[in-house]
DNA sequence: CCGAGTGTTCGATGAAAATCATACACTCGC
DNA sequence: GCGAGTGTATGATTTTCATCGAACACTCGG
């Protein structure tokens, strides 16, 4: 078992060059307060998404990898609905070996647009 | 007073029927707690429905009038958004004369949607 | 009863978004 | 290195949605 290194959380820190053998371009992230209201709106308002973020949201941070979800759609357009939810700064993804990792940003993003997430995260008989 | 009696619903009725003696059909409503969430972010994700909701939750209620709104759409266009708000529960309409005033559904939205509204309706430097 | 003002409906159009299939890039165990 | 596993990029297709123009419906004041 190799542990990813990559010392702790880099918020502050630019994640320049990992140290890590290869070159494989670390995703782009943006942060919960460099996104505009609608833009986070437009990303919870998909079925695929909400349910990304809502397992997401029942799993322990870093664990699951993006092909681990359960949503009727191919990895291509899985790979995008992922980009989606970076650009929105609802997650985070970190390479992890060949499969890359995720986290719900879910203090920044409370911070940013209180009660959003609970929302969206809450079982509503409703949808 | 008199106030629109509209004695029973006539949706199945056959096309150019109308036994009606001149009143006009009174908008369907839908409450917000039938309303799923996603259908409410997918409502708040266009900037002419925002727009519009912004600018009803400046006034005082049942005095904006769906051509009053400074938005830069037909009336076609308009017509259609405030319907997708009626069904998403944020606007209630009631006919004054030839015009149809408007109201936002600031409490029953906001039991429903807690801190939704107001994540639209602050005023943010980031849209 | 007519005409101006107001809003809806309909059909068409254009743009944006979701999806797929394929091809490509990277990592790791063997 | 090879090859399986994993994710991204690209291009095409489909779907969805916002928009418009025109026609229609209703109300009210002359």
């Amino acid at each position: 078992m190799i542990f990813i290194e990559h010392s702790a959380t880099r918020d502050e820190k630019e994640p320049g060059v990992t140290e890590r053998t290869g070159h494989r371009a670390a995703p782009e992230h943006t942060h919960p307060d460099d996104v505009p209201v609608l833009a986070a709106l437009a990303a919870l308002s998909d079925p695929v998404r909400v349910a990304l973020v809502r397992e997401l949201a029942g799993s322990p941070e870093w664990t699951r990898s993006c092909g681990s979800f359960d949503v009727p759609v191919g990895k291509a357009a899985l790979s995008h609905h992922f980009a989606v939810l970076r650009g929105a700064g609802l997650v985070e993804q970190r390479d992890n070996g060949p499969r890359r990792v995720n986290r719900l940003r879910r203090e920044e993003f409370d911070a940013r647009f209180p009660g959003l997430l609970d929302l969206v995260l809450r079982a509503d008989a409703l949808g």
